[in-house]
DNA sequence: TAGTGGTCTAGACCACCAC
DNA sequence: TGGTGGTCTAGACCACTAT
């Protein structure tokens, strides 16, 4: 009689998933499922807001709990720090970094990360390895407004990556997954053939509202992200 | 003074991005937090298990609660219906079943799905599209082994996701993203060149243990997957 | 306005595991 | 083996919102 709430929320989903609960239908109130179920409230509580959470009722004061006609699949991906990522495969990580400059905001960067006024950004092109092999290609800018520190650091032993997590935590950040094809650049520095399908991240990271940096992530070739859920 | 464990909360992460606790940092036990925010131990509780939940720190009996020296990060992806994702978009869905064929489970199928025995499959490949643009390709293996019914379903008018979806749930799934180059056929579908990058998402559901489906979904070109954490 | 979920409380017992 | 988190309970008040 351990976790009741466990048991309860695996009851639940046995019934919605074998259709005593179909799509649409409204469940018992908490007091009911309470009683049926021969506990607390608060434990009838918990099992179902963690399927609500999981996506696969939707409740609402006063309507009750339903069962999602369409449940929201959601997954959930690990966003890995590179090097762990590479030396979790059991692959020893080198990191270098290939260009580093300090000019005026882009236009097209100030306007994805919301900035005001034109200042200056950090800019740093970077690779990571794994036992030699190219893994992914790290395009890097840092809004200078907001962290003026980086222009000194020292981006030649550590990537910006690490620096930056130890340097600011972030609050708010916005992570994009789409597909390129490699150009000259990028093939020579990952090793494949221009026109290769590669597996392109993007993300934009807050503190607060203000924004702290943008960067494209292109993975070396035949890259897959996966999860289960 | 309401939500009382989301105001404990947002300040316990206060303290950790400001690095009032620093990587590794034992934080106080709850009963000790639940003195000073002079709330119940409860709600503490509730408060740091959805900061555990969030990968910020790590829980452990008797060893107490301490702050992630690299916080695992997260991001959550909804898994839409391609539908209701286009419906959402605010423009006019479309199907069409472009193929439907049974056959022997090719092998590197029974590879992916863990099965035993070579019984058949339902193949299909559809498409999906958004006010008349191809907005994605489906390449579709149903296990007939596990869903004898699919054969004799009518896959022209209903797709075979939505038709998934109201005759099976699953239990379990994995899903993978990466990139690929469009060759002919479906570059002809997606109205796109040969050789364009496109972002393909693979996905392979079991109920308890049976293998229901394996599904290719090529999105057409510039599509890209973006979430908020 | 009434019914439902959202949350808090104070106390209790228990499981785990680092010391 | 003692301290810590994990969970349950019974009751209470409140916020939201469908009707």
């Amino acid at each position: 009689m351990k976790t009741a709430f466990r048991d309860v929320k695996k009851d639940i989903r046995r019934r919605i998933v074998q259709g005593v609960w179909g799509a649409g239908d409204l469940l018992p109130n908490e007091v009911d499922l309470a009683q049926e179920f021969q506990c607390a409230r608060a434990t009838v509580n918990r099992a179902m807001r963690e399927l609500a959470d999981e996506g696969l009722v939707e409740r609402k004061r006063k309507a009750g709990t339903r069962v999602l006609s369409s449940p929201v699949r959601q997954a959930r991906f690990h966003i890995p720090i590179v090097r762990k990522e590479i030396e979790g495969r059991g692959a020893m990580y080198r990191y270098a970094l290939v260009n580093r400059e300090i000019i005026d905001t882009p236009d097209w960067l100030r306007a994805r990360l919301g900035l005001e006024q034109g200042k200056q950004v950090l800019h740093l092109t970077c690779m990571h390895y794994g036992d030699s092999s190219p893994y992914q290609y790290e395009d890097r800018w840092i809004n200078l407004a907001a962290l003026p520190q980086a222009a000194e650091a020292d981006f030649d032993s550590v990537g910006p990556n690490e620096w930056l997590i130890a340097e600011v935590p972030y609050s708010d950040a916005e992570i994009s997954f789409s597909a390129l094809t490699a150009e000259a650049d990028v093939a020579r520095h990952l090793s494949c053939a221009q026109g290769d399908p590669l597996f392109l991240a993007e993300r934009s990271t807050w503190f607060e509202t203000r924004a702290i940096t943008y960067v494209r992530l292109v993975f070396h070739r035949g890259y897959r992200m996966t999860t289960r859920y």
